[in-house]
DNA sequence: TTGAAAGCGCTACCAG
DNA sequence: CTGGTAGCGCTTTCAA
């Protein structure tokens, strides 16, 4: 057989075809594939099994989610699958989905909140068990406004809403300690010695880099020490903004010793940067993340970040979604972890 | 409204109801809606989109499945999502089913034939139109022969398939020029002035490490030039294996000018090492990977490595499994691309 | 324990 | 152009 053989040949074979096969009835079939428990004779079933696995049925999916009224799919939507805050998360869903006997719809928004409704309206016409929207940006309200109605009459019709890190949404919130995380990351690197900071952060419009911000501003607030504004540099909120950041930040001048990043992609941009520009990250100059992506610790020099369990929270966040326990917000603790991008002062 | 509220209200909005909200008949509703091209007059449609959109209407992509005949959903499996690789042919391939209509269900089979094959028969009852497969090792024959048999049944009722990167499976194949490309790259590196040369792989029943190291090492006898056998090492096809590996090699000694890693991520681990141990990649020690993942261009030094679209590679997977056109293997070719990772010694 | 049959929500064919 | 209606493949009463 030639692998180019694409057209269609043999019709499904149905369960139709398996209850003809095994000498049962059609609806006998049913209950000994997929029924609830053993309400048919251990013979039937086994020669109904035998049967399936001849003809290689394998249920439709489709008309059982038709006929039994709900699927057994989830709908992921996350902003890039390249990123690794993205894929990271995704892989726990996928895990937890799996233990679940879900399988997971996979959608890629672009961090456009226009992409994103249209999306999350297709993806609902698959009527999952549960949609999961992994970050999105706080954006002009009308895409906002739209996309929640839309979750709304998802989750009226009976359906499951989970939103990781977009803490003003009427659904249940897995909602990363941001402002928290970059507070201690502040004090963290205070206690270590630093003094002259700088920042390179998001578009102000994306809630994460906000918060982050102001986490780590009030922290160095706490010992009396403020970024200067030529200091706080916005890029991209990717390795290439992170990168673009730092050699903004190298061009600028003055003397800085310590550098946060709002978060680890663009921590590990800015590294490369730096080195371009003939500084030695750590040594020369301290580089700090958040995220705690697989990369921090496998760098050199490691990076400092902020420890955010991005697959467990993905695996949570189906969790939550699935739960009938009433949930609102699941606050995710996380923690600063030093390491030798940042050394003692 | 609590965000808590997660029972099931009303009763889904169906076809029905917006064929009564608009005064017209179930067929009318449903041609208006997702029926072929204006077989319904205009007010009658409008006044049936405006129903729609009044109620929140949204098709049940079942239903339309199995009244149709055929889903828009396609499959894709991946060994692991947080890889670069995988992801970023699996952004792709996300790319390409948005613009077929289609949306992907993911699964991720960890590098197990075993679990590999289990998803492929779960995949597989949502009848996507197409099934692709990302990279699977050469393995013990029966996994694999169970595969090869589950996925001709899908295909005999009418399903379609493409493989990337496993050449010897009767379906297309988006074949890498692994070998070509490993190649390649050893006669630019030998043309560089490297003479002393180390290769870090991954199991030799990957067989994607296989052709790269054979590539690589017929690229060097070109020259004249062997690899000690001390000086090849094998590791995880991943970062931590590239570090491990490196770590080793540093362990072992021999003046070697230049590590071949058989993929970047294992080549990034591996300037980690080296940096560990003192040694300055790319200066000291020349480094050079395989894929051309984002991260290659944006560490410092910028890594050399051989250039594959992994992107667009996912694109044409979807593509060549939906085509009609009879397709058997479709060459991907590959391109070295030098930077500061290897400079001219 | 089993079979018959009524749906599930939608498409598509067949008459009007 | 529109309305009726027969399925699509499966689950789940309801009787037997």
């Amino acid at each position: 057989m030639s692998r180019m053989e694409q057209g269609a040949h043999r019709a499904p074979v149905t369960l139709h075809d398996v209850a003809r096969e095994a000498g049962v009835s059609y609806a006998t079939a049913s209950r000994a594939l997929n029924g609830s428990t053993r309400r048919v004779r251990q013979e039937s079933a086994s020669r109904v099994r035998a049967a399936a696995s001849r003809l290689g049925y394998t249920p439709h999916a489709s008309a059982q989610a038709i006929a039994r009224g709900s699927s057994n799919t989830a709908a992921l939507v996350v902003q890039d699958v390249v990123d690794p805050y993205f894929s990271s998360i995704a892989a726990g869903v996928i895990e937890a989905a799996e233990d679940a006997g879900l399988i997971v719809t996979m959608a890629v928004a672009d961090r456009s909140p226009g992409l994103e409704l249209q999306i999350v309206r297709t993806l609902r016409g698959h009527r999952p068990r549960a949609i999961l929207i992994v970050g999105t940006r706080i954006e002009g309200a009308d895409a906002q406004a739209s996309l929640v109605q839309e979750l709304d009459a998802y989750r009226t019709a009976g359906g499951r809403v989970a939103i990781v890190s977009q803490p003003d949404l009427p659904f249940p919130t897995l909602a990363i300690d941001n402002y928290g995380g970059a507070r201690r990351l502040a004090r963290a690197l205070v206690g270590l010695g630093y003094r002259r900071f700088a920042v390179i952060h998001g578009d102000e419009r994306i809630r994460t880099s906000l918060d982050r911000c102001r986490g780590f501003a009030d922290g160095l607030a706490e010992a009396g020490i403020a970024v200067a504004d030529r200091h706080a540099i916005r890029a991209d909120f990717t390795r290439a903004g992170g990168r673009d950041g730092a050699r903004e930040l190298a061009g600028r001048g003055g003397d800085v010793e310590a550098v946060f990043a709002v978060n680890d992609v663009m921590a590990l941009g800015a590294m490369s940067a730096l080195r371009e520009a003939g500084l030695r990250p750590g040594p020369d100059v301290a580089v700090a993340g958040f995220d705690d992506i697989d990369d921090a610790r496998a760098v050199t020099p490691a990076l400092t970040s902020v420890r955010v369990p991005l697959r467990d929270l993905g695996r949570q966040a189906l969790e939550v979604a699935l739960s009938d326990r009433p949930v609102d917000v699941v606050p995710i603790a996380v923690e600063v972890v030093v390491r030798d991008s940042t050394p003692r002062r």
